[in-house]
DNA sequence: CAATACTATTGACAAAAGTCAAAATATGCC
DNA sequence: GGCATATTTTGACTTTTGTCAATAGTATTG
């Protein structure tokens, strides 16, 4: 091909521009020699912006990548105080600032949640993921690198809901990041009378999967406030004329399938026996409990799970976490 | 400590900017989310220019991590036909610009030799490093990211020079980035006379070494050539009187502790009886022979290396690639 | 081989990032 | 507390980067 430099007689250079290689060597000479943009336009004879459109190019075919070290993310003060209080393995903090608003947060805590995964998960692991708008963003911040050997369970079954994807979108797109095999619950999370669910547990390919959620190695969940738009209201698990009740009889938060008190201890409902899902003493079996969070309206759930033991690592946002130690 | 909002009442917040997670959660929101420094400054209650320090601590520290995709390096299409032509296993193309100046070039094939070198070292190897500019910006520019079980074997006796650290130097620099043994070689390069050469070859320590580099798994190395300037000139180990004869007898290269011809055969010189290095037999029973170079005066002595088979992976200049294609 | 439809590149302008000396704040010491 | 010293933060300014519509270059088709 032929370039032109700018006021020089015409090179012919046998390269294609373009190709990987080529945009590899810019990005060298801009984020490692520091060269600026005009400089690299200069050597190479070229205008600066098609240094920018290359530069841009290198980081969106990944060829660039800018990554954030995860253990910065878990010396926090903050996450110290509340790791000694609840004695947990590591709290990982996410701050987007306290003007920020509830999506940003979330994303954030998504984002640290992710790198944390990364830090936490084992090759080998069989990792138990839950559902919800949180679940679905930290599947949406991972990276795509591999963690060997590893496999991804649904641990409640799929229910539609307008905020979120279903259960199994979320398990199948975190294990697609990792590359772990996929094991999907093929049911409802809830049925309309509890003999469907008994029969239905007994299905061969049910009864596999509850089967497996006894030997998780790690879990990954968030927890549900108990508030008007909850989620567990939105998706239909649970009827506003029950959520009450629930409310009432002392109930703290919604994890995975089942209610928390306040004290930590769980708070039996004949919801469950309708549900396809983990059950809360296996979550209390695995070994390593992730716990994502974020946003103020969660601190009694989160706190409820904490004193419950239902949480070995955590992911707060710096908000939430602060009101946590406030309120111990 | 006390974060004051720029015209609304202090906030009181108990958090220490400034750590790491501090560091690192602002860098998230530039590079992961995607906002502005304005954007951050604004949620975080601070000036821009506080955000500015901020990021660029956080890249100085090592909580950000901006790195280049090895692989992509060796797609350039010149470096596949290199490739092909002597039946190599890589080729990883460096490209500064035509307009580059020479210790840009250098850098930059040094960069790119430095990736080249995690694709290709593996984890319990023996690599034996050779000396010279080259070598030593190499080591300059390997991350600090450990390879198991590796060792590092400097494979010619050192020898001071104006240009460059003595070989001592150079092995050990690398063997720190990479977090391996390393075992030098506790001679100078070339000796006065024969005789002194061959009692200190009998020397434990010496003889061990010299052992050592008869079972490497790798070397990595550039090549001399045998122009005025060039370095075995510089450094003392030959005279002007003999590099004119080396010349006339058909000299191309010099490779690590001796001299070949174009077409790749070793040319025998006095100067090995006085030497404290590898042989070149010894480099052709290393499976791994990592050739890096760049500029254009070095074309002939990489051509006499490639067509001697003392190469099996090739870190050159496009400049210099693309000659050698050219001239074969 | 001209007309057409792409894609790659560029120049001019707008936006964002970097710099640095000055101001504010925190820290140590008596 | 008061004072001196070190560190952090900032506002005003300069430089660099990003954008985008216009242009040049390539490939494709009738």
């Amino acid at each position: 091909m032929l370039i032109k430099s700018h006021n020089e007689p015409e090179v012919k250079v046998a390269y294609s521009t373009k190709d990987e290689n080529y945009l590899a060597n810019i990005a060298l000479l801009y984020y490692q020699e520091g060269l600026n943009q005009g400089q690299i336009a200069d050597r190479l004879g070229l205008s600066r912006a098609t240094i920018v459109n290359y530069l841009k190019e290198g980081r969106d075919r990944g060829i660039v990548d800018i990554r954030v070290n995860g253990e910065s993310l878990r010396t926090s003060s903050t996450g110290q105080e509340l790791r000694k209080m609840f004695n947990l393995a590591d709290v990982y903090i996410a701050n987007s600032g306290p003007k920020s608003n509830y999506s940003l947060a979330l994303r954030q805590t998504a984002r640290v949640a992710a790198l944390a995964f990364y830090n936490i998960i084992e090759p080998g692991d069989v990792i138990g993921v839950a559902w919800g708008e949180t679940l679905r963003s930290i599947g949406e911040n991972l990276p795509n690198r591999k963690i060997a050997n590893t496999s991804v369970c649904q641990i409640i079954g799929s229910m539609e809901s307008d905020r979120v994807l279903s259960a199994e979108d979320c398990a199948i797109q975190i294990a697609n990041r990792i590359g772990a095999q996929c094991y999907t619950l093929h049911s409802p999370a809830i049925l309309s009378s509890r003999s469907l669910a008994q029969e239905l547990k007994q299905e061969e390919t049910i009864k596999a999967q509850l089967k497996r959620l006894k030997n998780l190695n790690a879990i990954i969940t968030s927890v549900g406030d108990l508030s008007d738009n909850t989620h567990i209201l939105s998706s239909g698990i649970i009827s506003e004329n029950d959520l009450e009740e629930v409310k009432d009889a002392g109930g703290a938060g919604w994890l995975c399938s089942g209610f928390i008190q306040a004290d930590g201890t769980m708070l039996p409902h004949r919801l469950e026996e309708r549900m396809i899902a983990i059950q809360l003493e296996d979550i209390l079996s695995t070994p390593k409990r992730i716990l994502v969070a974020s946003g103020l309206k969660k601190v009694s759930a989160v706190m409820a799970a904490l004193r419950g033991k239902f949480v070995t690592h955590a992911i707060l946002d710096f908000e939430l976490a602060k009101a946590i130690l406030d309120q111990s």
